[in-house]
DNA sequence: CCTCCGCGTTGACCCAGATCAAAGTTCAGG
DNA sequence: CCTGAACTTTGATCTGGGTCAACGCGGAGG
């Protein structure tokens, strides 16, 4: 198997993926791609392992090609938020800026495509399709920040776990026929990793958790596995 | 005073503003900047006027010249909770969308600089540089929306009314000396939109107000204007 | 096989902030 | 100057979710 091209033809950005790069492999040309091609380099990280610490010096962009990623800050006395959770194929890295305020860890075993940030950056001067493509996904982030502040600010302990399980059945259900009503899934987060992310204590979630079972809303098997019979049940929990 | 430039010489996006447009402004040429100047309108609206509905199409973009605009969104039960204040002079908008997911309202007497949604992208197409510098605020409103993520999911009431002092201490002080330790500013919003924009409610937001009065870390008169002798004091109160 | 350790659940109790109720303030309009 | 309406403050009480504590469970390592 060819190392340079996909099994298609077209360049492989990095040299072992074989996952498109959303946002990024379709916005440059041939010759543009087996030169970032050149930079890149695939990365494994298992869950727990901190990809980026806080205030650390970016000199580096990724792609989540699997698994997912949590995005965190952390206030001095020690409490914990988790501000976003990035799933394949999102980019990962801010732009114009040289220094980090957030902790990147891996939520779940993962894997990255990294490249130099001046490789992508100069890439973007050329670009302006590809800047466009990091463009509408930093409106999309933002939008979804913007939808879980309400969440955060407004909804009750109940509704912020019917919320999240509904994202990440979103994002992550393999199955992903929109029309079906159902979902089953492997949750990516702990529980402490969702009380950070919701704003909530661990003992909560449990609660609310056991309650959505207790409800047949949703049934859990190995602390893991998630089953949604009705996503619309589902949804009606989570308070829109 | 001639109505097509600045007095400095340099073209006016609207006829009527002396402002700059952040953004839009210093990206453009003469050329594009008189093209789009024809398409601008200059809007005042006072406070408590709806700009934008929730759910409505969007085909104006703007640029605040002068006071808040809060952008909010409402569950169906009438939760509110508002998600961001834009204050002058930025960009108001959701481009790559026709339909906004937000309601914005005039939180202070505003006056904005208006033009049609299709002018500002045939613009963009045509300057990489505008692009980029809308990119880039919407990079810093990301920043802004995961801090207040943060805000709202891990600090208790009194550390997020100290954090939205400084906030607007930071966005709206007159006297904006960085150096100086004291600041000086009219709040822009009532105590039920503070209370929207930190997930509390009114008497919440009276109660810590009083408590910081109390301990002389800010004193108010006539509700509305603020004064802090000492930053850092009211910092050490937002719990970072 | 057992034991340990990291997770998750459950129960009892408590408290920050919500809710309910009632006064004060401020200010536009008459 | 007076009046009313909107906004703000303050007090009393309640409760959702936090805190503290104990226990359950499953997988890795001996």
């Amino acid at each position: 198997m060819r190392k340079d091209v996909h099994t298609d033809g077209t360049p492989r950005l990095c040299a072992s993926c074989d996952a498109r790069h959303k946002g990024i492999c379709g916005a440059l040309d041939q010759e543009q791609l087996i030169a970032l091609a050149k930079t890149s380099h695939k990365q494994h990280a298992e869950s727990g392992t901190e990809l980026l610490g806080d205030a650390e010096r970016i000199d580096t962009y990724a792609v989540v090609l699997s698994g997912v990623v949590k995005l965190a800050k952390t206030l001095s006395d020690g409490r914990q938020q988790i501000v976003s959770l990035q799933f394949a194929p999102d980019f990962l890295g801010r732009p114009f800026k040289s220094e980090s305020e957030l902790s990147a860890e891996a939520a779940t075993d993962v894997s990255l495509c990294t490249f130099p940030k001046a490789a992508l950056e100069r890439l973007m001067q050329a670009s302006p399709e590809l800047e466009r493509r990091l463009y509408r996904q930093a409106l999309d982030e933002l939008d979804q920040a913007r939808e879980w502040i309400v969440t955060l600010g407004r909804k009750t302990a109940g509704e912020k776990i019917a919320s999240f399980l509904l994202m990440i059945a979103r994002n992550i259900d393999p199955s992903a026929d929109p029309d079906r009503d159902s979902a089953n899934f492997e949750l990516p987060l702990t529980r402490a990793d969702i009380a950070d992310f919701l704003g909530l204590t661990i003992e909560t979630v449990s609660r609310q958790l056991t309650r959505l079972r207790a409800d047949k809303v949703i049934s859990i098997e190995n602390n893991r596995n998630v089953v949604v019979p009705s996503l619309a049940r589902l949804e009606a929990r989570a308070g829109n």
